[in-house]
DNA sequence: TAAATTGTGTTGTTTTTACAACATTTTGAG
DNA sequence: CTCAAAATGTTGTAAAAACAACACAATTTA
């Protein structure tokens, strides 16, 4: 199959053969499929059976609260899990929806079937759940990341605390974001106007320079 | 031994019997500590060693950034877990602080012993390995759950937010938290006086009412 | 129990944000 | 390439929040 080589790519499956793969599809209930851009991969408020693998292409993990409003929880690229965290607790329903920003391939896996072990308690199954494992922690410390930039008082603060953290995970002073502007806004749960206003500022103090999705910031405005 | 009460009633070692303690306490370098009222049980920014169980008492989990603002990111009970997000990476330093709030017996244990199968591969770990992963997966919703509440906007929706899923967890629309209004407001990471204002506010509304750490909601002021 | 500390409410001032409306630029589809 | 739609920047206004200062209440502890 030539989606393995997008399998092979993924933290999950990156140390399991093609074999070993072809073994799993069945035990998993592997499922592929195809989204165009802006299509619905999963809706908010489903009864959950899978969870998605993104093979090629981006997604947006959205929220919708009980007043209507959206806010853009994360994206996630090639490689990521969406839905991981219904894993081992009987959530009934995700709790977000995962919405294609550009054309995606993903691949659905059985909830329950990934982490049942198969009849023949085979050693790659144990190696995907070890995986399963630490990209669950992965996702608990990004958790905690996002929450200590929003544990920020002012937007000023959190577009500072997310460059930095930006910058840090790119080793760059230099680095691009997933975001747009309003994008960026709707991750930091702020007015889109209010953020174009503070980034314009920060520009012309000089902390920090940009141009679409490309970010530069100043090191020395950094330090303590 | 009499702590083995307390053990008895956590969530990872629920199902494990006392005997099955005593061999893992070997396997675990099990190591059990006091702590006074306000006495630092774990520094941020030292090196990991150990997952900390708390058996009795009550602490707060709190993060200093860099400019030294401090966030009360949660408060653990009798039963919860610290340091589970060091597990499977290699994170060197703890992100966060634990402070008794009242006075506390925990357990300690060696973080990478915790997940490393012992040599008689015995049934009883493989147990707690499971257990681990149901809590750092409750752990992830807790973040999640946090998360949502910190992306509202206002101050008003914050509390508003926070006091539904409080009431939600609770079953009732009448119950406590575990914080007093100084630790709330830096719970929301928003400022005490504003927060008292806003509660004044709805309060006169007849939104909600409280005394103290117990609050009510008006439940048909939170319908849709 | 008295004294000291910590928690809480209130208020006025300053700063920041949300919101709305609009001009301009960029993007993407046909 | 053209045109419509989406994204971005700007500005003014009203609302909300942060901040600071203070009085009083509650709690702790010596």
């Amino acid at each position: 199959m030539e989606n393995f080589l997008h399998i092979k790519k993924t933290k999950i499956f990156e140390t399991i053969s093609e074999n070993d793969m072809q073994a799993m599809a069945y035990c998993f209930k592997i499922k592929f499929r195809n989204y165009n851009k802006n299509a619905t991969i999963i809706e908010q408020g489903q009864p959950v059976e899978d969870v998605v693998l993104i093979l090629k292409g981006s997604a947006k993990v959205e929220n919708i609260d009980s007043f209507g409003d959206v806010t853009l929880v994360t994206k996630m690229k090639a490689g990521d899990l969406f839905g991981l965290e219904n894993i081992y607790i009987g959530q009934e329903q995700y709790k977000d929806s995962l919405v294609a920003s550009e054309a995606c391939l993903v691949m659905l896996m059985n909830r329950h079937r990934l982490i049942t072990p198969c009849q023949n308690r085979c050693k790659r199954h144990e190696i995907v759940v070890r995986n399963l494992m630490k990209l669950i922690v992965e996702r608990n410390h990004a958790l905690s990341d996002k929450l200590k930039i929003l544990s920020k008082k002012s937007t000023r603060e959190k577009v500072l605390a997310y460059l930095y953290s930006e910058s840090q995970k790119a080793g760059s002073a230099y680095f691009d974001i997933p975001y747009n502007k309003t994008e960026f806004a709707n991750y930091l749960s702020v007015d889109r106007s209010a953020l174009s206003t503070v980034l314009a500022r920060l520009k012309e103090e000089g902390i920090i320079d940009y141009d679409k999705k490309h970010y530069h910031i100043d090191t020395k405005s950094f330090e303590i």
